[in-house]
Formats: structure tokens, C-alpha cells, sequence
DNA sequence: GTAATTCT
DNA sequence: AGAATTAC
């Protein structure tokens, strides 16, 4: 099946809704110095836009 | 600016 | 090619 990444709650820029999204994919933005974060990349179900945002 | 990633 | 994302 195609159950890999957990949903999370974002906040979907496009709508101002805080929703659960599962994310299309995940990786880690960090520079080689300091630490980073995680970055998802989603898509608003209500406006089909793609967006991006820290995944914790 | 830097990091990776992917949409526009 | 340029945008956007977080935080240092």
C-alpha cells in the first residue's frame, strides 16, 4: 500500500485553514551549518495550489 | 545567504 | 530560471 507518510497539521496559505494534509513529499532543508528543518510539500484540496511548509 | 526539492 | 519553504 502507499501508507508512508503521517498527515499533518499545516496551515494551507492558500485558504488560511489549518488542516490535516498528508504530505506529497518530506525532506530536510538545513545548510551545512546549523541544523535545518523539515519541509513538506502539499496541495490544497480546496484550491488544487501547491504550497510548502515546515514539517515537525 | 544557505540548504533540497519541485512546481510554475 | 525563479519561486517558495525555516531559522540561523
Amino acid at each position: 500500500m502507499s501508507s508512508k507518510l503521517p498527515p499533518v497539521k499545516v496551515k494551507d496559505p492558500t485558504t488560511g485553514k489549518e488542516v490535516t494534509l498528508t504530505p506529497i513529499k518530506v525532506w530536510t532543508l538545513a545548510p551545512k551549518k546549523g541544523k535545518g528543518v523539515k519541509i513538506g510539500l502539499f496541495k490544497s484540496p480546496e484550491t488544487g495550489k501547491y504550497f510548502r511548509a515546515k514539517v515537525e
